[in-house]
Formats: C-alpha cells, sequence, structure tokens
DNA sequence: CGGCCAACCTGTGCGC
DNA sequence: TGCGCACAGGTTGGCC
C-alpha cells in the first residue's frame, strides 16, 4: 500500500481525529514491529496532547506537546483504522498491534500484518538528525526537488534509473509502483543506467514525478472523505495505474501497440513497455 | 563509497 | 486437499 500518496492520505484522515487531540491511553500490544517498540510506549504517549501530524517521505511524525516525536512507518503492509467514539467498540484483530483511545472516545488502530512497519521515538529538537530522517532527500512535491538536484544524484549513478528512483536519498517517497509509472509517462526503461538519462528526460522526470504523485493523492484524498464523522479504514483507495500491475497487457500509450512487459530489478519487479521505453 | 542481495514477516494465489 | 513456490506498494545490514 504505502508510498508517499497513500502516507499522506493517512496522515490527512488522522488529523482532524488526533491533532490537538490528547490521547488518553495507548497501547502497544506486538514487542516489535522491523524494530521494537519503545519499552515505554504506552506510558509516553498516553495521556499526552498531540500538537501537530506531519508527513516527511513515507513517515508520519507525530508531535506532542511535550516535545516527543512518534515517528511512524507503514511498512509494506500497514494501515491505520478509525473507530469513532459512539459506534461499536472494535474487536482488536490479529495483526491489530497499537490501539489508540482519544480524550473523546475515538479509537485508532494500527494494523501491520507483515510488521515490516515502525513505531519508534525521537523529539522535537533532534528529530531532524534523527538516523531515519536526516539523510532523506528532498521532497518531491516541494521547491527543494528540481531538474539540478536529480542532475546531480544521476550524473554519476552506475545503477539502472529504477533502482535510483527507489533510493530515499535521492528523493523522498517514492516506491516501486510510482517509479514504475513515472518511467512508463516519460518513455525511460527502467534498465537504463542513470548516468545515461538526458537532460531532456531529466526535466521530463520531474513534473512527471510531481504530476503522478499528485493525482494519487487527490484520489486518495477524494475516499477520504469526512473521518472526523464516520468509521474507516485510512489510505486504501481505488486508483488506476498505466504500467504497474499490467504485464501482458497493451500499452496504453498513444500511438504504442507494445505489450506491458515485467522485470525482476534489485528483487523488485518493473512493469514496463519496451516498445515506447527505451 | 557504490551497488547488489538477502533478510525481516505473513498471507495469498497458482501449478502440480 | 495439500505442498511448494513466487510474489506482495519498504528498508537496511552485510558483502564484494
Amino acid at each position: 500500500m504505502p508510498e508517499l500518496p497513500e502516507v499522506e492520505t493517512v496522515m490527512r484522515g488522522l488529523k482532524p481525529v488526533l491533532e490537538g487531540v490528547k490521547i488518553k491511553t495507548a497501547r502497544a500490544y506486538a514487542p516489535k514491529l522491523r524494530v521494537p517498540i519503545p519499552d515505554d510506549f504506552d506510558q509516553r504517549l498516553s495521556d499526552n496532547r498531540i500538537e501537530r501530524l506531519d508527513r516527511r517521505s513515507k513517515y508520519v511524525l507525530m508531535t506532542f506537546e511535550d516535545g516527543l516525536v512518534a515517528i511512524m512507518h507503514l511498512g509494506m503492509s500497514g494501515r491505520m483504522t478509525i473507530h469513532k467514539s459512539g459506534n461499536d467498540v472494535p474487536v482488536r484483530g490479529k495483526h491489530d498491534h497499537i490501539v489508540i483511545e482519544t480524550e473523546r472516545g475515538d479509537i485508532i488502530m494500527y494494523n501491520d500484518t507483515r510488521r515490516f512497519g515502525m513505531w519508534v521515538f525521537s523529539d522535537t529538537k533532534s528529530i531532524n538528525d534523527h538516523a531515519l530522517i536526516k539523510d532523506i532527500g528532498p521532497e518531491p512535491l516541494g521547491n527543494a526537488f528540481h531538474d539540478g538536484i536529480l542532475q546531480a544524484g544521476l550524473e554519476n549513478r552506475k545503477s539502472p534509473i529504477k533502482a535510483a528512483l527507489l533510493d530515499q536519498k535521492l528523493v523522498a517517497g517514492l516506491g516501486n509502483i510510482y517509479v514504475c509509472e513515472a518511467l512508463w509517462r516519460t518513455g525511460i526503461h527502467p534498465a537504463r543506467l542513470s548516468n545515461a538519462v538526458t537532460q531532456d528526460e531529466i526535466e521530463a522526470l520531474v513534473p512527471t514525478i510531481r504530476d503522478v504523485l499528485s493525482k494519487a493523492i487527490e484520489a486518495g484524498g477524494s475516499t477520504l472523505k469526512d473521518y472526523a464523522q464516520v468509521d474507516g479504514e485510512l489510505g486504501y483507495f481505488q486508483h488506476s495505474f498505466k504500467a504497474y500491475g499490467r504485464e501482458g497487457e497493451a500499452c496504453l500509450k498513444e500511438d504504442c501497440d507494445g505489450t506491458i512487459e515485467r522485470i525482476v530489478q534489485s528483487n523488485r519487479s518493473s512493469f514496463f513497455c519496451s516498445t515506447c521505453q527505451r
């Protein structure tokens, strides 16, 4: 599920329920996800007020009034569900690893089948120096991401462009799906070496990456509806992809009669059209 | 340091 | 029905 647009959607969905709201009780039921959940997890969150929610790359940051920052990552299979006060009390399922109840009586559950996600702590003073945060590249939707920075990141790289765009140090938040989509749109073969991507292609990649992500965020936003009113699972939304997951199907690019193929690169599937992606 | 792979986990779907 | 394998939207430690 979670690349930048999905994480952004989750963060936006949590805002009306958590921002400015005090947590009554928090409880972690699993000792560890990808890394151990802090021993003092329950105590640090319980009776603490969330001042702000932010997203950085694929991380959601929860800043508390006492300076605590909870860093959350959804991994491959993480999701959040909101159960509004007054509705039926939810039953905790097998993979609901964290349960939070707010002062308003709303209940938020963190569910993660594969446990590749994480919840760890930092604080407002050192969050930007945190090991998980400090080396992350520019946000693709912000001004810090531009032709020059992408050019600089690619010109000395020998790895395939697919691997480069998945590298969070080069640009934040892209994952397997949106890299496939951006490369398909710009006509760049995923196996092309980074240092062989031309200036023109770099100038096309920047707005294409922005557009692919923005459109996905819009799609997510339109499914959010009002989670302040309704129970719901956050971050899931139907989105149609042009290349990802379409192996064997016709290429949808105008005037292209090719077929989408799949190859494996760095242990991940790449979907592309060898007719229009070179 | 750059680049690549295996590993972390659980579940599902497919071929035999 | 069962078994084994491939695969799933992320990240990183260790190896060359």
